[in-house]
This record gives structure tokens, sequence and C-alpha cells, in this order.
DNA sequence: AATATCTTTGAAACCGATTTCTTGGGAAAG
DNA sequence: CTTTCCCAAGAAATCGGTTTCAAAGATATT
């Protein structure tokens, strides 16, 4: 009835009078037992709710059935969410996940390295963090080649000259959504705030914006590109104070996340502009704090269900020893709400 | 130089012509190991960047230096921010998490309970969910039960008749400091919206609430207390449809938290409305969700440091078998931000 | 120099599962 | 009725650590 404490096999198998060999034959289901012995051994477990330790068994078979997930900063929204969509998948088969936070601390970013390794955990998915960084720190790939080459590691951002498989957003493409729906507005005058220079995605989705304009024959300003500190709120409302100080203010403003989008909302209302009736904003990410502005955001949503299932499956294909394609890329698509507005006005 | 598979203690032994005892000695610290063969155990551990098996040192040492953690909903802040203060503080002691999140599925959370057991944690900390009902499932509270009766359980709600540690928010504290603020601003027309009827929390804030205006001479009115569907901000949208269709509107409203909040404003900034020179809001939890709305919000913080701290520190003195109370209380304090402002209409 | 005490270290048991190897019994084949 | 084959199930090895126990060596005591 109760758990009682370190209730083994071997008590299972004293009680049923059968060898410890025979209830884990009926514990792993790989080899026959004869029907009379397996249901004694069935209720018994049951009677006791036995479960067998994880331990024990992850040292015999060498697997631990529990993946490592290192996330920057799981108060992120996005990172949440990659991580909640993995965490669904995995347990589908079975495996849990242990989480690390690195704050953006690159020396904790190693600790945890080690310690999933320590841990024995089957793969390690490594979302934000280093990993996104353009600058390719050689000490840093090299400790990440070394874990790598022992358990799959998975990131979903670039490393050059790393071992480890990649599930990319499609910055690109994710770009290109939004750019056609804005322009398709009427837009003309677009600014492209927040990001930092040395991150990869910012650095793909400025690098498409330019090109994007040019192809609709739309001269590129170069003041309209505003940097950004950091990936939050007070960033954004930061870029807006520099747009703010520009002669001409630009009609849609496309920010690098939600955060950067809410801190310009905020600078915006401060100001006594309305969105959207006469500023457009969209971002990216499409995360709930996209629900949350008034207006509501409309946002780049990259399909996250199908973003967590592909890092999952790679990581366990690459557990099982299959072939794993090195670069997956996830498609987006935008997710309409109220922040956007035809351009009425006549220049 | 590079990690090899599989290495393990006896490897290193052999290498150093010790006895693998003595390399295990090393490893822990537990006994005093001759000098110059410390020095040489460690130099190979280093050559080869050898990490013992946590699999095998836990089975070993019936105790696997992992605490469990369930919850509702990682993507939800004041989860993901209660989880992340865990994880800064376990860590400190060697600990590593590992997450589930329930979704709200009571079925789900029986299943990751067993799952925490089956791997060996050395203890569950269950935030949300079931453990914060009202109504006591005794089915639940006997399963929970026979896991803590192996396991220390920490939980953050209330479930009574069970053996868990408790570590809770001072919910009458809470609105005590939210009371006291806005009254102090010169509302008397209060509204408390959001918040279901069979949450412990959301129970113990309206009692308060009811209380602290009697206390201060002001009526009760029932039509001011909202009820929401759920705790997000479409429940908090939802409330102020029902606040419109009252005669008279409140000049203060205190959300039962973020989420709930910034779906308030949303529905004042359609109806045009401002915030705070109108109406004034004020909401609970402090996540960063009051940092992106416009006007940023006033909120309560529970201090989630210390709120992490003591979850696991009663965690910790659980394992070790030493003695932990049974409930201890966080107190909270008032953030002030921009949605509230000083009540100069005289009627 | 002989005895008592303290350190250091290895051998072996143990933690709790899985799995290989082996054997005994029953069914099928000759 | 014997021989072959298959299947169920136990004994024992294994996974990789920790720890107890005992022995050997070094140091201190008389």
């Amino acid at each position: 009835m109760a758990v009682k404490k370190n209730l083994t096999i071997y008590d299972i198998a004293k009680e049923a009078g059968v060898s410890p060999a025979t209830v884990s034959r009926v514990l792993t289901g790989n080899a026959r037992v004869s029907k009379l012995k397996k249901e004694r051994i069935e209720a018994i477990i049951k009677k006791y709710d036995f479960k067998p330790n994880a331990l024990a068994r992850g040292l015999s078979e060498t697997k631990s059935n529990v993946i490592g997930m290192i996330v920057a900063d799981i108060r992120n929204p996005f990172y949440a969410t990659v991580f909640l969509e993995c965490e669904k998948e995995a347990s589908r088969y079975g495996y849990t996940l242990m989480v690390c936070n690195t704050l953006g601390d690159p020396d904790l970013e190693n600790i945890y390295l080690e310690k999933m390794y320590e841990q024995r955990v089957d793969a390690i998915i490594n979302v934000g963090g280093r990993v996104d960084d353009l600058v390719s720190n050689t000490d840093f790939v090299d400790h990440v080649n070394r874990i790598a080459n022992v358990i799959p590691v998975i990131i979903t951002g670039k490393l050059d000259g790393s071992d480890c498989y990649r599930v990319n957003i499609d910055q690109m493409q994710a770009m290109e959504v939004v750019m056609d729906y804005i322009i398709s507005l009427g837009h003309k005058d677009i600014a492209l705030i927040g990001g930092r220079d040395n991150v990869q995605s910012t650095v793909d989705k400025r690098s498409r914006y330019k090109q994007l304009l040019k192809r609709y024959g739309i001269n590129v300003r170069n003041e309209y590109i505003v940097e950004g500190k950091r990936y939050d709120d007070d960033s954004g409302y930061e870029c807006m104070q520099k747009l703010f100080a520009l002669e001409q203010l630009p009609t849609a403003i496309i920010a690098i996340n939600d955060f950067t989008a809410a801190g310009a909302m905020r600078a915006l209302t401060e100001r006594g502009i309305s969105v959207p009736e006469e500023i457009s904003i969209v971002s990216f990410d499409n995360t709930f704090i996209a629900e949350v502005t008034s207006p509501k955001l409309t946002s780049v949503s990259y399909n996250y269900e199908k973003f967590g299932e592909k890092i999952v499956h790679a990581a366990l294909s690459a557990i099982r020893g299959e072939d794993v394609p090195r670069i997956q890329l996830i498609q987006s698509e935008l997710v309409i709400r109220g922040s956007c507005a035809k351009l009425n006005k006549v220049d």
C-alpha cells in the first residue's frame, strides 16, 4: 500500500519466490516470462507501488533517460517556451529534463556543461548563451567539443567549428514574413530597433532587412537601424529615444523581440503617439508579452512546438546513434494582432 | 586532454599505480591520502578531465544530489522566478534541479511525482498545481504522503492533511501592504479583480481585503469583488467589462496578479480611461510583466530570493534529517512604479 | 630493542538494477 | 521411446562508484 523505504527487486523477488533476474525481465519487458510468474510479480509490484531505482538502472544500462538543458534565463518567455515544448516531446519518450540557467555568465556555462556530463545525461540541449555569440571563442568551442564528443549536444545557435547539432530559426525567412507584411500595409519608413551586434540572430535579421528594402526599392537609412544594449524593455525604450531625436519618425517599427517592442510602446505612449494609428509596431518571438500590451502586439511566431520537436528528435536520434542532419531550420509565421495599421497618410 | 569515453576510477587508479579505493578517497575527501599519491592522482584526473559517474556515486551513497521541481507552467514568470531562485541556492550546495510542468493536468502531477521518486531525487519541490487547491482531494493527499514519507516534499501551497513542508507567502500581509498604500492615496472605491474561488491564495487575499476595508471604515461592496476564470490577461479584461457594467466605477483596482492587471489596463486603454490619472491599478507578483506595461505597474514583490532560499533550505535540512519547521512564511513589500496616483477628485 | 599507536592503503562487500550464460523441463521430431 | 530443440528462469558478472575491514608500515613510548 505505502511506498516503503528502499524496496528493491530483491524484495519483490523474494516475496514472489523468484529470482531478481525474473523481476527485472518483467520490468523491462526484454525477455519472456511465464504468464503465471509474470502476473504474480506484477501484483506484488502494484501492491507496494514499487518503482525501480533509476540510478541503478542507469548505471547498468549506461544511460540515464535524462536530457540536460542549458538556457540563459528561464524567466525569459522565449526560453521558457522552448523548454516547455522540449519537455513535452521528451516526456513522450520517457525522458526527463534537467535545467540550468547560465544568466549570461560564461563561466557558469562551462561549469554546467561539466555538471551535465557528470550526471551522465544522455544529451545536452543548449539554448541561448554563448552558442549564439558571433565572436567564436576557441576555448569555449574546444570545451564544448570535448563533451560533444561523448554526449550529443544540440544548440539553437551557430558556434562555428563545433561538433554540435544545430536546430536554428530561419532568421532570413522570419524577417521576410515581417517585411512583406509591413510593406503590404504601405509602409516605407521602417525602423529596426534593438539587438546587439555580436549576436548571430540579430546580425542575420539586419542583413535580411537591408536586402529586402533594396528588393522593394526602398532606400536603406542607417539611422533607422538602432542597436539595443540588451534585449529587454528598457532597451526598447532607449532605442525609441534615439528615433525621437531624428528629423523624421518612421511610420513602422520592427522590434528585435517582444520585450523591446513593449519598451518602445511605453516610450510612444508617454509621448502621446498612438499605436497603431500613428505608428505601427511588429516584433519577433510571439511570447505572451505580445498579449499583455495595449494594443496586443503583432509578432512573428517560431512554431515552438515544432522547434521543441526537432530539437528533441535530433537529441534522441543522436542518442540512438542514427544519422542526424547537422543543421535544421525552423520556419516562422506572423501572428497578427492589433499593433499594425495601413499607412493612410499621403506625403 | 580530451574527455575519453567511459573513463572510470579504475583507469585512473591503474595509471596512478594505486587502488580504486584511494582514488575514491581523493575524490570525496572523506579520508586521508598521502600527499605524494594525492598529487599524482589529482594530476591524472586533471589530465583526462575525469568526472566521476554521478549515477554510480548516487547508487552507492543512496543520494542523487538532484532536487525535483514540479511546477504548473514554467512560462508563467512567477514560477520561473521561483524556480530560478531555487536553482541559484541549490547549486551553491552542489544540487541540480530536474523540472516537470503539469500544465494544470492532475494526472500529470501524479505521474511526475512518481517519476521524481523513480529518479531518486533527494527532495521534491511542488509549486502551484493541486497543492494550491482548496478542495482537498483525499486521493491526491494520500499519494503525496506516500512519497513525502520517503522523500521530503516542500510545497508553496496548503494541502491539508499532508506531510509536506510548507513555505508560504503571507497573503494576509501582502494584501495589507497593498491596501495600506492604496488607501493612503485617498482611495475608498477599491475593486479586487481576478482569481478563482477554489484557490487558497485568492481566498486568503479576499478575506483580508474585506477585513481591512472594515478596519478603515469603508463599506464592502460585493460587486467590487470580481472573480476571474483564469489568472491571465484575458481574465483581467473580462473582469473589467463586469466593472464597466456597474453604475459607479471604482477609483482603484487591485488585480490578483500582473497578468490580470495587464488585461485590465488593456480594457481601460480601449475605453480611453487613463492610468493612473483616472484610475489606479496595483497588482501582485511583481513579475517582469509589471515592467512591460504602459505605465509600468506598481506591484507587490514577494522577495523571491528569500523565497527560493527558504524552500531550498527546508529541502536540504529535511534531507539531512534535521528538524524543519512545518510552515514558514514569506513577507512582501510593494514596488512602486507608475500605475497609481493620489485621488484628487472630491465627491 | 620491544611494544603500543597512528597512518596509509588495498581487498572486498555493497548500492540496485540489467544481462549473459547455463541448466532443467517440456514439446516436437524421428 | 529416444533424441533434438526451445523456452523459462536462476546464478553470477557487470555497471562505477563508496566504505568497511584488515593488514602493513611508520612513528612514538618505555
